[in-house]
DNA sequence: TTGAGTTAATCAAACGTTTGTTTGATATTT
DNA sequence: AAATATCAAACAAACGTTTGATTAACTCAA
Protein backbone atom coordinates (compact mmCIF):
# COMPACT_ATOMS: atom_id res chain seq x y z
CA UNK A 1 0.00 0.00 0.00
CA UNK A 2 2.80 2.49 1.07
CA UNK A 3 5.13 1.53 -1.62
CA UNK A 4 2.06 2.64 -4.27
CA UNK A 5 1.62 5.42 -2.95
CA UNK A 6 5.27 6.42 -2.65
CA UNK A 7 5.06 5.19 -6.36
CA UNK A 8 2.46 7.81 -6.81
CA UNK A 9 4.04 10.40 -5.73
CA UNK A 10 7.40 10.08 -7.07
CA UNK A 11 5.96 9.29 -10.53
CA UNK A 12 3.93 12.98 -10.06
CA UNK A 13 6.87 14.59 -9.10
CA UNK A 14 9.27 13.58 -11.29
CA UNK A 15 6.84 15.34 -14.33
CA UNK A 16 6.15 18.17 -12.45
CA UNK A 17 10.05 18.52 -11.62
CA UNK A 18 10.76 18.51 -15.44
CA UNK A 19 8.53 20.70 -16.33
CA UNK A 20 8.75 23.09 -14.03
CA UNK A 21 11.91 22.79 -11.92
CA UNK A 22 12.81 21.46 -8.27
CA UNK A 23 12.55 25.22 -7.06
CA UNK A 24 9.68 26.10 -9.63
CA UNK A 25 7.70 23.21 -8.44
CA UNK A 26 5.93 23.31 -4.45
CA UNK A 27 4.53 20.81 -2.64
CA UNK A 28 1.37 22.09 -2.72
CA UNK A 29 1.26 21.90 -6.60
CA UNK A 30 2.60 18.19 -6.20
CA UNK A 31 -0.09 16.87 -3.81
CA UNK A 32 -2.61 18.58 -5.86
CA UNK A 33 -1.49 16.60 -9.10
CA UNK A 34 -1.15 13.77 -7.39
CA UNK A 35 -4.39 14.25 -5.45
CA UNK A 36 -3.10 13.38 -1.97
CA UNK A 37 -2.43 15.59 1.20
CA UNK A 38 0.18 17.74 1.45
CA UNK A 39 1.42 16.66 4.62
CA UNK A 40 1.92 12.89 2.48
CA UNK A 41 5.09 14.01 0.70
CA UNK A 42 7.16 14.72 3.88
CA UNK A 43 5.24 11.52 5.84
CA UNK A 44 6.88 9.21 3.14
CA UNK A 45 10.11 11.09 2.21
CA UNK A 46 10.66 13.29 5.07
CA UNK A 47 11.38 16.33 2.67
CA UNK A 48 11.90 17.92 -0.47
CA UNK A 49 15.06 17.29 -0.47
CA UNK A 50 14.70 13.40 0.17
CA UNK A 51 12.20 12.98 -2.15
CA UNK A 52 14.23 13.83 -5.02
CA UNK A 53 16.92 11.74 -3.97
CA UNK A 54 14.86 8.90 -3.48
CA UNK A 55 13.94 9.95 -7.49
CA UNK A 56 17.62 9.61 -8.34
CA UNK A 57 18.54 6.66 -5.97
CA UNK A 58 15.75 4.45 -7.52
CA UNK A 59 16.65 4.93 -11.17
CA UNK A 60 20.20 5.03 -10.88
CA UNK A 61 21.13 1.57 -10.70
CA UNK A 62 19.47 0.46 -13.74
CA UNK A 63 21.10 2.59 -15.87
CA UNK A 64 24.85 1.26 -15.43
CA UNK A 65 23.82 -2.39 -15.61
CA UNK A 66 22.68 -2.63 -19.46
CA UNK A 67 25.89 -0.50 -20.23
CA UNK A 68 28.73 -2.69 -18.25
CA UNK A 69 27.19 -5.81 -20.11
CA UNK A 70 27.17 -4.47 -23.07
CA UNK A 71 30.74 -3.46 -23.10
CA UNK A 72 31.74 -7.07 -21.78
CA UNK A 73 29.96 -8.44 -24.80
CA UNK A 74 32.54 -10.27 -26.41
CA UNK A 75 30.17 -11.61 -29.27
CA UNK A 76 29.82 -8.23 -30.54
CA UNK A 77 31.81 -5.90 -32.45
CA UNK A 78 32.64 -2.40 -31.59
CA UNK A 79 30.43 -0.97 -34.08
CA UNK A 80 27.44 -3.20 -33.45
CA UNK A 81 27.77 -2.42 -29.78
CA UNK A 82 27.62 1.41 -30.66
CA UNK A 83 24.71 0.83 -32.89
CA UNK A 84 22.93 -0.84 -30.22
CA UNK A 85 23.73 1.60 -27.47
CA UNK A 86 22.14 4.08 -29.87
CA UNK A 87 18.97 2.27 -30.31
CA UNK A 88 19.43 1.41 -26.53
CA UNK A 89 19.61 4.86 -25.66
CA UNK A 90 17.51 6.53 -27.66
CA UNK A 91 14.31 4.45 -27.36
CA UNK A 92 15.15 4.92 -23.33
CA UNK A 93 15.56 8.54 -22.83
CA UNK A 94 12.50 9.07 -25.14
CA UNK A 95 10.38 6.36 -22.97
CA UNK A 96 11.26 8.55 -20.03
CA UNK A 97 11.48 12.13 -21.33
CA UNK A 98 10.42 13.67 -18.20
CA UNK A 99 12.59 11.99 -16.11
CA UNK A 100 15.45 12.38 -18.18
CA UNK A 101 14.90 16.48 -18.63
CA UNK A 102 14.80 15.89 -14.95
CA UNK A 103 18.25 14.60 -14.57
CA UNK A 104 19.57 16.99 -17.08
CA UNK A 105 18.10 20.09 -15.15
CA UNK A 106 19.82 18.68 -11.80
CA UNK A 107 22.84 18.14 -13.31
CA UNK A 108 23.41 22.00 -14.29
CA UNK A 109 21.94 23.38 -10.87
CA UNK A 110 25.12 23.39 -8.53
CA UNK A 111 23.24 24.60 -5.73
CA UNK A 112 22.55 20.99 -3.95
CA UNK A 113 25.97 20.02 -4.56
CA UNK A 114 26.01 16.53 -2.99
CA UNK A 115 22.76 15.35 -5.67
CA UNK A 116 25.26 17.06 -8.88
CA UNK A 117 28.40 14.92 -7.75
CA UNK A 118 26.22 11.91 -7.13
CA UNK A 119 24.76 12.54 -10.47
CA UNK A 120 27.78 14.14 -12.57
CA UNK A 121 29.27 10.67 -11.15
CA UNK A 122 26.66 8.43 -12.92
CA UNK A 123 26.95 10.26 -15.73
CA UNK A 124 30.72 9.97 -16.28
CA UNK A 125 30.66 5.96 -15.67
CA UNK A 126 27.86 5.52 -18.49
CA UNK A 127 29.97 8.19 -20.62
CA UNK A 128 33.47 6.00 -19.49
CA UNK A 129 32.13 2.66 -20.42
CA UNK A 130 30.92 4.34 -24.35
CA UNK A 131 34.28 5.63 -24.64
CA UNK A 132 35.86 2.47 -23.47
CA UNK A 133 34.11 0.78 -26.21
CA UNK A 134 35.16 3.38 -28.71
CA UNK A 135 38.82 2.78 -27.77
CA UNK A 136 39.19 -0.57 -28.55
CA UNK A 137 37.49 0.59 -31.67
CA UNK A 138 40.60 2.49 -32.30
CA UNK A 139 43.29 0.23 -31.21
CA UNK A 140 41.60 -2.99 -33.62
CA UNK A 141 41.80 -0.17 -36.21
CA UNK A 142 38.16 -0.94 -36.80
CA UNK A 143 37.56 3.08 -35.88
CA UNK A 144 39.39 5.81 -37.00
CA UNK A 145 41.04 7.78 -34.53
CA UNK A 146 38.44 10.21 -33.12
CA UNK A 147 38.13 11.65 -30.02
CA UNK A 148 36.64 8.93 -27.73
CA UNK A 149 34.94 11.41 -25.00
CA UNK A 150 34.22 13.81 -27.33
CA UNK A 151 32.49 11.44 -29.59
CA UNK A 152 30.53 10.34 -26.37
CA UNK A 153 29.55 13.70 -26.04
CA UNK A 154 27.70 14.34 -29.39
CA UNK A 155 25.83 10.69 -29.39
CA UNK A 156 24.17 12.05 -25.86
CA UNK A 157 24.00 15.38 -26.66
CA UNK A 158 22.14 14.51 -29.92
CA UNK A 159 19.54 12.63 -28.13
CA UNK A 160 19.45 15.41 -24.89
CA UNK A 161 19.23 18.45 -27.31
CA UNK A 162 15.93 17.49 -29.12
CA UNK A 163 14.77 16.41 -25.64
CA UNK A 164 14.99 19.91 -24.06
CA UNK A 165 11.02 21.12 -25.03
CA UNK A 166 8.74 19.02 -26.90
CA UNK A 167 7.85 22.49 -28.61
CA UNK A 168 11.33 23.16 -29.52
CA UNK A 169 12.10 19.71 -30.58
CA UNK A 170 8.44 20.49 -33.27
CA UNK A 171 9.86 23.73 -34.24
CA UNK A 172 12.94 22.09 -35.11
CA UNK A 173 11.27 19.48 -37.04
CA UNK A 174 8.59 21.96 -38.80
CA UNK A 175 5.76 19.77 -37.39
CA UNK A 176 2.79 21.17 -35.98
CA UNK A 177 2.66 22.04 -32.08
CA UNK A 178 0.34 19.36 -31.68
CA UNK A 179 3.07 17.19 -32.89
CA UNK A 180 4.21 14.62 -29.93
CA UNK A 181 7.53 13.49 -30.65
CA UNK A 182 8.42 11.80 -27.58
CA UNK A 183 5.74 9.02 -28.37
CA UNK A 184 6.09 9.00 -31.85
CA UNK A 185 7.76 5.35 -32.95
CA UNK A 186 8.57 7.41 -36.48
CA UNK A 187 10.89 10.34 -34.96
CA UNK A 188 12.28 7.26 -32.75
CA UNK A 189 13.66 6.01 -35.52
CA UNK A 190 14.57 8.97 -37.18
CA UNK A 191 16.60 9.66 -34.45
CA UNK A 192 18.20 6.50 -34.19
CA UNK A 193 19.02 6.58 -37.79
CA UNK A 194 20.07 9.74 -37.73
CA UNK A 195 22.97 8.96 -34.86
CA UNK A 196 24.00 6.07 -36.64
CA UNK A 197 24.52 6.79 -39.62
CA UNK A 198 27.05 9.86 -38.30
CA UNK A 199 28.61 7.47 -36.10
CA UNK A 200 29.51 5.02 -38.85
CA UNK A 201 30.70 7.81 -41.08
CA UNK A 202 32.48 9.38 -37.69
CA UNK A 203 34.34 5.99 -36.77
CA UNK A 204 34.18 3.43 -39.91
CA UNK A 205 37.51 4.08 -42.01
CA UNK A 206 35.23 2.75 -45.26
CA UNK A 207 31.73 4.37 -45.21
CA UNK A 208 29.41 1.09 -44.50
CA UNK A 209 25.93 2.14 -45.72
CA UNK A 210 23.35 -0.15 -45.05
CA UNK B 1 25.61 56.39 -14.80
CA UNK B 2 21.95 53.91 -14.93
CA UNK B 3 23.24 51.80 -17.84
CA UNK B 4 26.31 50.92 -16.06
CA UNK B 5 24.60 49.75 -13.04
CA UNK B 6 21.89 48.24 -14.87
CA UNK B 7 24.53 46.18 -17.27
CA UNK B 8 26.41 45.37 -13.66
CA UNK B 9 23.39 43.76 -12.09
CA UNK B 10 22.34 41.74 -14.88
CA UNK B 11 25.91 40.43 -15.68
CA UNK B 12 25.47 38.98 -12.18
CA UNK B 13 22.24 37.70 -12.69
CA UNK B 14 23.32 36.07 -15.38
CA UNK B 15 26.03 34.27 -13.60
CA UNK B 16 23.83 33.32 -10.37
CA UNK B 17 20.49 32.17 -12.93
CA UNK B 18 23.20 30.14 -14.66
CA UNK B 19 24.50 28.55 -11.38
CA UNK B 20 21.22 28.08 -9.36
CA UNK B 21 18.51 28.68 -11.32
CA UNK B 22 15.71 31.19 -11.85
CA UNK B 23 14.09 30.38 -8.72
CA UNK B 24 17.08 29.03 -7.20
CA UNK B 25 18.25 32.42 -7.14
CA UNK B 26 16.99 34.91 -4.48
CA UNK B 27 16.82 38.66 -5.41
CA UNK B 28 19.02 39.07 -1.75
CA UNK B 29 21.93 37.12 -2.54
CA UNK B 30 21.91 38.77 -6.10
CA UNK B 31 22.09 42.09 -4.40
CA UNK B 32 24.39 40.78 -1.86
CA UNK B 33 26.98 38.99 -5.39
CA UNK B 34 26.39 42.37 -7.17
CA UNK B 35 27.33 44.66 -4.12
CA UNK B 36 23.80 46.93 -4.18
CA UNK B 37 20.63 47.25 -2.33
CA UNK B 38 18.00 44.65 -2.80
CA UNK B 39 15.43 47.46 -3.42
CA UNK B 40 17.92 48.25 -6.67
CA UNK B 41 16.90 45.46 -8.53
CA UNK B 42 13.09 46.19 -8.58
CA UNK B 43 13.69 50.26 -9.13
CA UNK B 44 15.96 49.15 -12.24
CA UNK B 45 13.68 46.76 -13.82
CA UNK B 46 10.24 46.34 -11.88
CA UNK B 47 10.52 42.67 -11.37
CA UNK B 48 12.77 40.00 -10.90
CA UNK B 49 10.54 38.74 -14.27
CA UNK B 50 11.10 41.48 -15.92
CA UNK B 51 15.22 41.14 -14.97
CA UNK B 52 15.28 38.00 -17.11
CA UNK B 53 13.37 39.62 -19.95
CA UNK B 54 15.29 42.40 -20.11
CA UNK B 55 18.86 40.06 -19.88
CA UNK B 56 17.36 37.85 -23.29
CA UNK B 57 16.05 40.47 -24.86
CA UNK B 58 19.60 42.27 -25.08
CA UNK B 59 21.73 38.78 -26.00
CA UNK B 60 18.76 37.57 -28.91
CA UNK B 61 19.20 40.15 -31.49
CA UNK B 62 22.85 39.82 -31.63
CA UNK B 63 22.95 35.56 -32.48
CA UNK B 64 21.27 35.77 -35.70
CA UNK B 65 23.08 38.57 -37.44
CA UNK B 66 26.12 36.67 -37.91
CA UNK B 67 24.36 33.53 -38.82
CA UNK B 68 22.34 35.20 -41.13
CA UNK B 69 25.26 37.64 -42.84
CA UNK B 70 26.84 33.50 -43.00
CA UNK B 71 24.13 32.26 -44.85
CA UNK B 72 24.19 34.41 -47.60
CA UNK B 73 27.90 34.91 -48.07
CA UNK B 74 28.40 33.19 -51.72
CA UNK B 75 32.14 33.84 -51.40
CA UNK B 76 32.20 30.23 -49.52
CA UNK B 77 31.49 26.91 -50.09
CA UNK B 78 29.04 25.06 -48.12
CA UNK B 79 31.55 22.91 -45.96
CA UNK B 80 33.46 26.02 -45.08
CA UNK B 81 30.57 27.67 -44.03
CA UNK B 82 29.61 24.51 -41.96
CA UNK B 83 33.08 24.91 -40.33
CA UNK B 84 33.29 28.52 -39.87
CA UNK B 85 29.78 28.08 -38.39
CA UNK B 86 30.96 25.50 -35.87
CA UNK B 87 34.32 27.45 -34.58
CA UNK B 88 31.53 30.23 -34.46
CA UNK B 89 29.40 28.93 -32.32
CA UNK B 90 32.27 26.73 -30.00
CA UNK B 91 34.06 30.15 -29.50
CA UNK B 92 31.11 32.03 -28.59
CA UNK B 93 29.26 29.62 -26.41
CA UNK B 94 32.65 29.07 -24.47
CA UNK B 95 32.81 32.56 -23.95
CA UNK B 96 29.60 32.88 -22.49
CA UNK B 97 29.71 29.69 -20.91
CA UNK B 98 26.70 30.50 -18.13
CA UNK B 99 24.77 32.40 -20.23
CA UNK B 100 24.23 29.55 -22.49
CA UNK B 101 23.65 27.27 -19.52
CA UNK B 102 21.13 30.22 -18.29
CA UNK B 103 19.73 29.89 -21.82
CA UNK B 104 19.33 25.79 -21.90
CA UNK B 105 17.59 26.64 -18.63
CA UNK B 106 15.03 29.04 -19.52
CA UNK B 107 14.05 26.74 -22.65
CA UNK B 108 13.27 23.58 -20.64
CA UNK B 109 11.21 25.40 -18.12
CA UNK B 110 7.88 25.14 -19.22
CA UNK B 111 6.40 27.86 -15.99
CA UNK B 112 7.08 31.01 -17.76
CA UNK B 113 5.28 30.38 -20.92
CA UNK B 114 6.02 33.95 -22.74
CA UNK B 115 9.68 33.77 -22.45
CA UNK B 116 9.65 29.72 -23.58
CA UNK B 117 8.15 30.46 -26.65
CA UNK B 118 10.47 33.52 -27.28
CA UNK B 119 13.44 31.43 -26.52
CA UNK B 120 12.27 28.54 -28.52
CA UNK B 121 11.61 30.66 -31.59
CA UNK B 122 15.27 32.33 -31.30
CA UNK B 123 16.76 28.77 -31.23
CA UNK B 124 14.63 27.37 -33.86
CA UNK B 125 15.29 30.13 -36.14
CA UNK B 126 19.02 29.89 -35.81
CA UNK B 127 18.86 26.09 -36.35
CA UNK B 128 16.77 26.66 -39.55
CA UNK B 129 19.28 29.16 -41.10
CA UNK B 130 21.86 26.46 -40.13
CA UNK B 131 19.42 23.75 -41.87
CA UNK B 132 19.25 25.72 -45.23
CA UNK B 133 22.72 25.65 -45.41
CA UNK B 134 23.21 21.69 -45.28
CA UNK B 135 19.79 21.51 -47.64
CA UNK B 136 21.68 23.36 -50.18
CA UNK B 137 25.16 21.79 -49.74
CA UNK B 138 22.65 18.26 -50.02
CA UNK B 139 21.28 19.99 -53.59
CA UNK B 140 24.40 20.46 -55.04
CA UNK B 141 25.46 16.53 -53.71
CA UNK B 142 28.62 17.94 -52.26
CA UNK B 143 26.99 16.75 -48.98
CA UNK B 144 25.45 13.39 -48.56
CA UNK B 145 21.76 12.91 -48.26
CA UNK B 146 21.61 13.41 -44.35
CA UNK B 147 18.79 14.49 -42.16
CA UNK B 148 19.20 18.18 -41.83
CA UNK B 149 17.56 19.04 -39.14
CA UNK B 150 18.76 16.22 -36.65
CA UNK B 151 22.59 17.39 -37.82
CA UNK B 152 22.05 20.79 -36.35
CA UNK B 153 20.83 19.31 -33.40
CA UNK B 154 23.83 16.51 -33.13
CA UNK B 155 26.33 20.34 -33.86
CA UNK B 156 25.18 22.23 -31.20
CA UNK B 157 24.14 19.37 -28.96
CA UNK B 158 27.54 18.40 -28.97
CA UNK B 159 28.64 21.87 -28.04
CA UNK B 160 25.55 22.00 -24.78
CA UNK B 161 26.59 18.77 -23.78
CA UNK B 162 29.69 19.61 -22.48
CA UNK B 163 28.60 23.12 -21.05
CA UNK B 164 26.31 21.34 -18.64
CA UNK B 165 28.23 21.21 -15.91
CA UNK B 166 32.00 22.10 -15.27
CA UNK B 167 32.44 19.19 -12.95
CA UNK B 168 30.73 16.87 -15.30
CA UNK B 169 33.23 18.12 -18.66
CA UNK B 170 36.06 17.59 -16.22
CA UNK B 171 35.23 14.14 -15.47
CA UNK B 172 34.31 13.36 -18.87
CA UNK B 173 37.98 14.69 -20.55
CA UNK B 174 39.50 13.17 -17.12
CA UNK B 175 40.92 16.37 -16.15
CA UNK B 176 41.16 17.07 -12.59
CA UNK B 177 38.61 18.77 -10.70
CA UNK B 178 40.51 22.35 -10.95
CA UNK B 179 40.94 22.05 -14.39
CA UNK B 180 38.73 25.28 -16.22
CA UNK B 181 37.74 23.99 -19.56
CA UNK B 182 35.07 26.37 -20.44
CA UNK B 183 38.17 29.16 -20.66
CA UNK B 184 40.70 26.71 -22.13
CA UNK B 185 41.79 27.47 -25.12
CA UNK B 186 43.00 24.12 -25.84
CA UNK B 187 39.75 22.34 -25.03
CA UNK B 188 38.02 25.40 -27.35
CA UNK B 189 40.42 24.09 -30.39
CA UNK B 190 39.93 20.37 -29.06
CA UNK B 191 35.74 20.85 -29.33
CA UNK B 192 36.18 22.86 -32.84
CA UNK B 193 38.08 19.97 -34.07
CA UNK B 194 36.10 16.93 -32.89
CA UNK B 195 32.78 19.05 -34.57
CA UNK B 196 34.57 19.83 -37.89
CA UNK B 197 36.05 16.36 -38.51
CA UNK B 198 32.81 14.33 -37.40
CA UNK B 199 30.57 16.75 -39.86
CA UNK B 200 33.40 16.87 -42.36
CA UNK B 201 32.57 12.57 -42.31
CA UNK B 202 29.18 13.12 -42.12
CA UNK B 203 28.56 15.28 -44.85
CA UNK B 204 30.79 14.97 -47.07
CA UNK B 205 30.46 12.35 -49.82
CA UNK B 206 34.22 11.52 -50.00
CA UNK B 207 36.43 11.76 -46.20
CA UNK B 208 38.15 15.33 -46.82
CA UNK B 209 41.37 14.73 -44.71
CA UNK B 210 43.05 18.19 -43.82
C1' DT C 1 -15.81 -14.39 14.72
C1' DT C 2 -15.40 -10.82 17.55
C1' DG C 3 -13.73 -6.58 19.32
C1' DA C 4 -10.37 -4.14 22.09
C1' DG C 5 -5.71 -2.47 21.18
C1' DT C 6 -2.04 -1.12 18.26
C1' DT C 7 -0.14 0.75 14.27
C1' DA C 8 -0.36 3.17 9.95
C1' DA C 9 -2.44 6.65 7.05
C1' DT C 10 -4.80 10.92 6.27
C1' DC C 11 -6.16 15.49 7.01
C1' DA C 12 -6.94 20.69 8.03
C1' DA C 13 -4.72 23.99 10.35
C1' DA C 14 -0.91 26.39 11.97
C1' DC C 15 4.35 27.39 12.30
C1' DG C 16 8.43 29.75 11.38
C1' DT C 17 11.14 31.21 7.20
C1' DT C 18 12.07 33.07 3.13
C1' DT C 19 10.46 35.08 -0.84
C1' DG C 20 9.68 39.31 -4.10
C1' DT C 21 8.25 43.72 -3.44
C1' DT C 22 7.11 48.39 -1.46
C1' DT C 23 7.82 52.22 1.48
C1' DG C 24 9.46 56.50 3.18
C1' DA C 25 13.48 58.63 4.64
C1' DT C 26 18.13 59.98 3.34
C1' DA C 27 21.93 60.95 0.27
C1' DT C 28 23.71 62.25 -4.16
C1' DT C 29 23.66 64.42 -8.56
C1' DT C 30 22.03 67.74 -11.87
C1' DA D 1 15.49 73.00 -5.77
C1' DA D 2 14.38 69.29 -8.50
C1' DA D 3 15.33 64.77 -9.93
C1' DT D 4 17.66 60.66 -9.31
C1' DA D 5 19.75 57.09 -6.60
C1' DT D 6 20.36 54.54 -2.39
C1' DC D 7 19.13 52.48 1.81
C1' DA D 8 17.16 49.92 6.10
C1' DA D 9 12.99 48.44 7.39
C1' DA D 10 8.59 46.57 6.83
C1' DC D 11 4.94 43.97 3.91
C1' DA D 12 2.07 40.41 2.31
C1' DA D 13 2.35 36.08 0.12
C1' DA D 14 4.23 31.59 -0.56
C1' DC D 15 7.15 28.29 0.88
C1' DG D 16 8.52 23.60 3.29
C1' DT D 17 7.41 21.60 7.34
C1' DT D 18 5.13 20.15 11.83
C1' DT D 19 1.31 19.31 14.69
C1' DG D 20 -2.49 17.03 16.80
C1' DA D 21 -6.76 15.15 15.85
C1' DT D 22 -9.20 11.73 13.16
C1' DT D 23 -9.89 7.70 10.38
C1' DA D 24 -8.56 3.18 8.37
C1' DA D 25 -6.13 -1.08 8.69
C1' DC D 26 -4.22 -4.67 10.99
C1' DT D 27 -3.27 -7.97 15.17
C1' DC D 28 -4.46 -11.44 18.06
C1' DA D 29 -6.37 -13.21 22.53
C1' DA D 30 -11.03 -14.64 23.97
Amino acid sequence: MAVDKKAHIMNHAIALFADRGFEGTSIRELAHEANVNVAMVNYYFGSKEKLVEAIIDEKAAYMKDRLEELEANERLTEIEKIDRLIEDYVTRILAGASFHKFLYKELMDTKREDIQEFLTNSFARNAKSVASIIEKGIQKKIFKAVDPALTVASIIGSISHVMMSKRYCNKLLQKPETNEPYTDDEFRIRLINHIQNMMHSHLLAVSDKS
